[in-house]
DNA sequence: TTGTAGGCGTTATCAG
DNA sequence: CTGATAACGCCTACAA
């Protein structure tokens, strides 16, 4: 069935068809309703070939599923792909999926999807500074929005993003509302822009109350093995801290095995942790209150406090921004900046 | 560029440089080379929008990403995802994502993906007994796999599954091998095709040990809080199992915490767990022990004994029986089912 | 407002 | 083995 079949069936010419699919607006009311009609009795849909032929435009978005890290952060890839398609749909475009090894590969893949898919657009996450696959897409013109803010330059392009810092500075803030002074951090090592903003939000919230962070934060790479390494380091030092920050939840998850084999004689001021309602959790609140970062199932599962992205949310901007590109006139849409918010659980 | 550009730079004509892509046995061997010089040099690639006019194809295959159920169970989905975008990748096709609420938002989006978009084949996961999915797609004659058995018919079409009765009865030998008899089950309601069948796996084994099963096992819907309900019933009934089979990780993770809450006198023949060497986890080995099911990232954070299912090996078998039905010959492959492995931890 | 004439890049058919 | 020609379904002019 083609254009050809419904013009026939409303007794008009192909191109009214096209024009009520394309321009509804220069085609007479009437004659408008009654193509409707055609294309909705024959269940007539363009063919996106075609059109794509014509128009250069496939009306699909591109997005990369990573390898799973460590399965506990990587579980929250799958939620933005649900928001990511659903708002992808609903504004007409369909979203495509590509894996990559390294930065490398993954312009390579850009170029071939490109070229012989013609995609529109591109959602990348996870940016870096200096991010090699930015500046690829972006000196050829082709349209993206990035999850993650460009860290060397705010208006480079359009962005989605959670204020990193705003979760860490909450969650910091929370533990000093029941009392913690000396609240320490474990974090990624200086240079990711995630990692500097997550601490940043740490370090700023503390010295908004007065307090010194010098000396109270550890820096590592991700894991549960690597967060308990250096929760117990923080934690046997000559003046420890009472509660933990973490950059993740695998760190914290490590940082909570540390807590809670230290004894409660340690903290100077350790006020008993709210009893949470939310899913039931495994065990009592550790002596050293540990939050940790991004909410995974793992942390719903034992209880731990976390900073949650809402990554539905995020999604749907990213679709958002991209049409707008897409769609809208050749502006650079401006960049939007998520707020996070702190899930209480038990161990903080 | 065009495959003309790509002509003229090789000598030769339009149709030979079509011929070198799609049956290159037809042209001789320094002509072949010749082309394939020039393709590289001017970095063409073939218009799938052109091509797909042509040949009704798109090289395209569809998957749908759910609504994250509880968290837990919904990370399994990311994995696959990444396997099957990578096999179907190295096969020469694209995985484009979809979403849909129920089984008729699903089937209407059938329709447009395939008149639309002309997809050329789906991966369905999670299939049921009498699933319309299926029968509306194996009626129109349209390419799938399934991941998940066809409980009605195992040659309705091609599958794809894991042996989840292999697997549970991996788990409950594993527990009847340390000196357990009674081995309490928890699972889902009957009537559910992976249900009943990872029932059946910790039934026979039991069995086949000489154990009567009978009044061992409870049903329920699946969540932490329902698999807590459920062990403790278990637990506290007449004679008490001495260690618990879950369908899944959430019942699991319930489970656990009535175990670690149940005295140690309640077993009879408690052995203690093998200090695994996996990721660090969070508590000793509970009086009961648990087994999950998924291994689920939750799992391996908290220390839980769990079968684990081949994922990426799942997700590129489902490719391979969807490229056989799409490249090959007109018959239905041989459907695939992959065997579970039991990962030790701490519980069990 | 409607109809007609191209052409997007490819592959299939059919002569040479 | 190579070269010409038609056609896939649609959209964008342009003319009526």
């Amino acid at each position: 069935m083609t254009i050809a079949t419904v013009a026939r069936r409303a007794q008009v010419s192909r191109q009214t068809v096209s024009n009520v699919l394309n321009s509804p607006h220069v085609v007479r009311e009437e004659t408008r309703r009654r193509v409707r009609e055609a294309i909705d009795a024959l269940g007539y849909r363009a063919s996106q070939a075609a059109r794509q032929m014509r128009t250069g435009r496939s009306r699909l978005i591109a997005v990369r599923i990573e390898p799973t890290r460590d399965g506990i952060n990587g579980s929250v890839l799958d939620r933005f792909l649900h928001g990511l398609t659903e708002t992808a749909d609903a504004a007409g475009y369909r979203a495509m999926l590509y894996t990559a090894a390294d930065a490398t590969a993954e312009i390579a893949t850009f170029d071939d999807l490109l070229s012989a898919y013609d995609l529109d657009g591109f959602v990348l996450t996870g940016t870096d500074h200096g991010d090699p696959r930015t500046a690829w897409l972006a000196e050829r013109g082709v349209p993206f929005v990035t999850f993650g803010r460009p860290w060397d330059d705010p208006d480079a392009h359009p962005w989605v993003d959670v204020d990193g810092a705003a979760g860490t500075a909450q969650a910091t803030r929370h533990l000093l509302a029941v009392g913690h002074r000396r609240i320490g951090f474990i974090g990624w090592p200086a240079g990711s822009g995630v990692g500097d903003d997550r601490r940043a939000g740490w370090r700023e919230a503390l010295r908004a109350a007065g307090v010194d962070p010098t000396g109270l934060d550890r820096e590592t790479v991700d894991g549960i093995a690597e967060g308990e390494r250096l929760a117990v380091d923080l934690l046997t030092a000559a003046s420890p801290p009472t509660a933990l920050v973490c950059a993740s939840d695998s760190l914290a998850l490590g940082a909570l095995q540390a807590a809670r084999a230290a004894t409660p004689s340690i903290g100077t001021a350790a006020p008993a942790a709210a009893p949470s309602a939310g899913t039931a959790a495994p065990a009592a609140a550790p002596a050293v209150p540990v939050i940790g970062f991004d909410d995974t199932p793992v942390a719903a599962a034992v209880g731990l406090t976390s900073v949650s992205q809402p990554l539905g949310d995020a999604a749907a901007r990213c679709v958002d921004l991209l049409t707008a590109v897409l769609d809208g006139p050749p502006r650079t849409p401006a960049p939007v900046l998520l707020q996070p918010s702190l899930v209480l659980r038990h161990t903080a």
